[in-house]
DNA sequence: CTGTCTTGTCGAAGCGCTTCGATTGCCGGA
DNA sequence: TCCGGCAATCGAAGCGCTTCGACAAGACAG
């Protein structure tokens, strides 16, 4: 047992008396082998702790093992999604075999151009893609085969993963019916998340407003979110246009906390007389007081599909370009 | 230009006429070359855009120029903190060329006995070491470089980075009696956290204390952090025991919230005639009414030290056994 | 004007693995 | 009995890179 250079094929090929090619016939499958052999082989791989050398794989097979994860790690991004979504990555890889190379979204496009150039991955996840990604267009010029978290503009011959928001407004909708509201709002993003992500933000309100036509009066309205006060403000003109409202959906993470000040102050009792959901990225519903429902991105789930769908391609198999993801509505 | 197979060192020894160990010369400056022919081949590289073959790379000088970073991403960790550690880590990993595999936690010692014999990484960054840590046996029988992130209870041989504690337990001090404060306290962690990391808070109580000499009064008692009730019973307690006390550090982030209610029943006017200074690795003085001044675990700094220690190893350079981190304290 | 260093470059030998014929027995059918 | 066919295994040829020893040319001292 060579401990200090290593354990190498040949190694576990003379102790289990076979050609080293045996013994990566055993360990691929890749060839019929005797029953006999195939044992002897995989016992001298476990008595010597036998592991390939990954280099050496990748540059005999052109297969890596490795996949990229690019996150947007730097700027002020929903950290919890972030990591329930790395965790969720890394998990599945491991079960196919498969290691995680984390890159930071501001190596950019020419991050990828090395990443693929020197074959040190097979594929590639891309999170948080936005409508106008200089990400996407150098990917699909270098042809590694990917997978996209998000939409871009043109998403022609990609792989997209993503929440279902039509599913998550309808969700909404649904549940402050099912608790009895019969006049319903959404308050929806600021004008910053409908430039960054066209359709995101319309795609829930559609979701809602369609759920919606089933009780009285059901409408949508954006929502600033930046300060307390022009959030306060919106919420008292909608109060006050809608006297009967009952009901409220907020798609605007950072206003929350304000929303609930102003109907506090309106005399609304959330929870009783009044009902409040969220969607939102991270669990803004549990910061809050009282705690409200909300319909939350599974990332874990995503980040599975994500994997899954890449490991499929590289397996020369066909994916869907477009998978939706049921949203989940956590009541409290 | 063979954009298929992918670009090879012998594509641009051929380009720039030169022999293909030169261009590895060149690249590496292993060797002088002359400028004219380093020119040549520099042109070459960029004209064809050449990158290594990374498992080529690694096969021929063992060196992967990865650099593998295990987290505990599945329990409830502390994401934000995390975050930060991971992009601080891939930023400063990529300033050494050098790029990062994410492994989580839950592989344990196989995970590193896998990535060690596999030679798929130089060296490795364990994150969240425990007193009790199964992976630091694993570690040092494998002789992988590494640098870890906490203290466990044996540290010998290893290199290890951490935050000053009895610096961040002194700096509470001083900034309460920065505030005019004489009479001051320190509430602690609870149970768990005392079992899980030895002398991690016993040392923040030390720097309290000692710095706590120069007033008239200081103390530290532990704290309880899972129910509301106990917190505030403590924090009852606490200041019927000392009612001169002005000041008050809270080295427990689940309770801060409960404690600033307690405060606020007893009449205290936090940051006029009362002072509190949270330390937590979360941004908590944010997330509460009026916010507070906080000690917070310097993550970035933390990994830039600990991912520049490990290159430094791998070149052959020694590094302290250990290194602590002076804490930032933030006054919003 | 030799002999000895340098300096710049080349060629070849691997690194540890996969993979593609080729080879060896062994079976059953003719 | 002979031979085609199949199953099991081997050997050798790379994959793209680094690195070591060689080797031309000058540079320089003697």
């Amino acid at each position: 047992m060579n401990a200090s250079r290593g354990v190498t094929i040949a190694d576990v090929a003379a102790r289990a008396g076979v050609a080293a090619s045996t013994v990566s016939y055993v360990l691929s499958g890749k060839r019929s082998i005797s029953p006999a052999t195939a044992q002897r082989v995989m016992d001298a791989v476990a008595e010597l702790g036998y592991h390939p050398h990954a280099g050496a794989r990748s540059l005999a097979s052109r297969r890596a093992g490795v996949i990229a994860m690019m996150l947007p790690l730097r700027d002020g991004m929903h950290l919890p999604v972030l990591m329930q979504f790395a965790s969720g990555a890394v998990t599945e890889a491991r079960r196919h075999d498969q290691d995680v190379l984390l890159m930071t979204a501001d190596e950019g496009p020419a991050g990828l151009a090395r990443v693929a150039a020197s074959s040190i991955v097979d594929g590639l996840i891309l999170m948080d893609v936005e409508v106008r990604d200089p990400r996407v267009e150098a990917l699909r010029r270098l042809g590694l085969p990917s997978v996209l978290i998000g939409f871009p503009a043109d998403a022609a011959g990609l792989t997209c993963v993503d929440l279902d928001f039509t599913a998550a407004g309808r969700e909404c909708a649904s549940y402050l019916i099912g608790r009895g509201c019969r006049d319903i709002a959404l308050l929806g993003a600021s004008e910053v998340v409908y430039e960054r992500r066209t359709g995101f933000a319309e795609r829930v309100r559609g979701g809602f407003l369609a759920r919606g036509e089933a009780c009285d009066h059901a409408e949508a309205r954006p929502c600033p979110d930046d300060d307390p006060v022009s959030v306060q403000r919106t919420v008292k003109e909608l109060l006050a246009a809608r006297p009967e409202l009952t009901g409220l959906a907020v798609h605007n993470e950072p206003a929350v906390p304000h929303v609930m000040h102003a109907l506090a102050d309106a005399g609304k009792l959330v929870g009783e007389d009044f009902h409040v959901v969220v969607i939102g990225p991270d669990e803004v519903g549990e910061r809050v007081h009282p705690r409200l429902p909300s319909v939350l991105v599974p990332a874990e789930r995503l980040a599975e599909i994500a994997v899954g769908h890449l490991m499929r391609k590289l397996d020369g198999f066909d994916v869907p370009d477009s998978t939706l993801v049921e949203p989940q509505l956590t009541v409290r």
